[in-house]
DNA sequence: TATGAATGAGGATTCATTCAT
DNA sequence: AATGAATGAATCCTCATTCAT
């Protein structure tokens, strides 16, 4: 009995995700250029010409990959409905849950940090993050306002700038960086 | 008749330093895995052969190309011996043209920040970057430390991730980031 | 539809072997060092690619090539388990088949050769050679002290130094290099 | 005062066997693959190019010194008039400082051996070597001869195979290979 | 004659990609 | 859809040789 189409666009979607799980682990593990498309597809359990039917190449793997990781993190960054407004409470959650993140899926920020280094890649993700995060950029934007700041967007900019700066160091050295002392720290002085 | 001694040392000190800018540009366009010595070669306008005359290996290239980029940098920022206690005026003076160089030379700034980024090469690095930039970290310490901070230590580790976090944005939009705005309010919260 | 596992284990084997048959002929012509793995490859009909599907490295591939031909040698030469002791007939047919085997498989004999008068390439297989050639040596020793030999040790050295200068000679000049009547005097000398 | 032609003559002989000398020296310590010119030329105390001005090529210098070094090697292993007929000392000698020769030399003899497995060096240096050899072998025929053997010629290969032999393995193992009593018995067998 | 910086062909090795089955 | 053997271009690196001085 042959399946129907469904069915099949069912197992491609798995196959698929099964080989971007593998993906992730492997550029993990490996960074991009040592991560090799034979360790990808022993690791997804499958063999080195059927990615190819899922994906065109090895580049085009990794920029899947990171614009699915840039949905996945947003997500989790900011549960909340890009249309309510930010209160404290959101600012407070939004600092806490950005260093913890860090801690808990170091990999993912470090696909995040690398697009920054990659013109190329940074030219394909660019248009989506900036789309993802606008929401966001204009909330935190209107929380500053909303706290009597002068300069709203310039206190967004800076927030986000410290933001990353705070990541990328707690990325590099998450054993000894004082993520809690630091966390209280930006709480108390952007909340 | 041979050259002279003096004349074969200037013709090394053009070569090499020839190969480290090139090197520089090239680490900094593509990244360090990415970037390939012919690349380099090509942008010095040498063979790649010659290369192996200056520096043992491509890692090498990029260790001579970090230590030397670490202590031009130094010089810019701090133009003071390290034993001598950091002053108020050294912090603004830190501030302002750790700004005004991610402006000025943003190949420095991409080569710094794509090697955090990439594990293995960070490890390539790391022991001689940490030596080189480890007086400038206890000056910090010891600064924050005179101006009464309850835990001086910290204080520097934060200072230098916001720094990081700043000099990072201002790197990816070297045209709109407000730098003047954000070096005044850096002034006022550490100095 | 993909082979299956058999067809995949009767490609490689015919690979594997192809590759050996090539390795042989190209490092007994020129040596080690000169013969390149590209040559190689091209006496065996395949890629310099597909060389690394089977052997880790060049120097890999003289390992397994002596491992396999000192077992092949072996074989031919002594014909017995080597746990059992070896009688007169042995000897005879080892000197007989050893001074056969020159003129039969040239190569073998070229590369064997080769490689002792190459340290550095002597270094590499020395340990597998000696442990291959353990149980014949003991087994020599063993004969002559049967025989009733003063020292045997001594003489299965002797005999060993005796056995490859003539099949040197006979190597270098197989038209008319006396083999049979130096057969003979081997067998009256030694059995 | 500009030097005579006899003077340049002089000056370029040193050079030429400056540069043999150091060559020697360094294709005994590595081989010659490993070799350098460089190394070679830093030895001889000259510069890489001037080489060049004495040797065609590398190569050159590798058949230079096997030539030189046969006439060496033939010289001291048979201080005879080879017109004068072999006494049984003269073959005691030969025995003794042929095996002896083995340990105080053992790099000439490396060269020695592996001229045999080079086909391309052989070719070269056979005529010259079978020249060179031709009255010694004449000469051990005779001394065959005169002991009263049925097949002198025949004697005097078997003779000249089994030294090759010795000799091959004393330089491979000189530590624990067993020379003086191997001397003693080939004495015995053959004078 | 003498130097050593510079070249470039060629070496081993890796790996994304293809393709016959 | 699925396999993995096979390819070959690309990588880093070496070193004999050349050449301007």
């Amino acid at each position: 009995m042959p399946r129907t189409k469904e069915q099949f666009e069912v197992m491609r979607k798995g196959s698929r995700q099964r080989i971007l799980d593998a993906a992730l682990e492997v550029f993990a593990k490996q960074r991009y250029h040592s991560a090799t498309v034979g360790s990808i597809a022993k690791t997804a359990g499958i063999s080195k010409g059927l990615m190819y039917n899922y994906f065109k190449s090895k580049e085009d793997m990794l920029n899947e990959l990171m614009i699915g990781m840039m949905e996945n993190l947003m997500c989790e960054f900011m549960p909340l409905k890009p249309d309510r407004k930010f209160t404290q409470d959101d600012i407070v959650n939004f600092i806490n849950v950005g260093i913890d993140l860090v801690l808990e899926k170091p990999y993912y920020w470090k696909l995040y940090f690398s697009v920054f280094v990659q013109p190329d890649v940074m030219a394909m993700v660019y248009d989506k993050m900036m789309e993802a995060g606008k929401p966001y950029m204009e909330g935190l934007t209107e929380y500053f306002r909303s706290k009597g700041e002068a300069n709203p967007e310039f206190m967004m900019r800076y927030f986000a700038a410290v933001m990353d700066g705070i990541q990328l160091h707690c990325m590099l050295d998450p054993k000894s960086f004082p993520a809690e002392t630091v966390k209280k720290l930006l709480i108390r002085q952007f909340v």
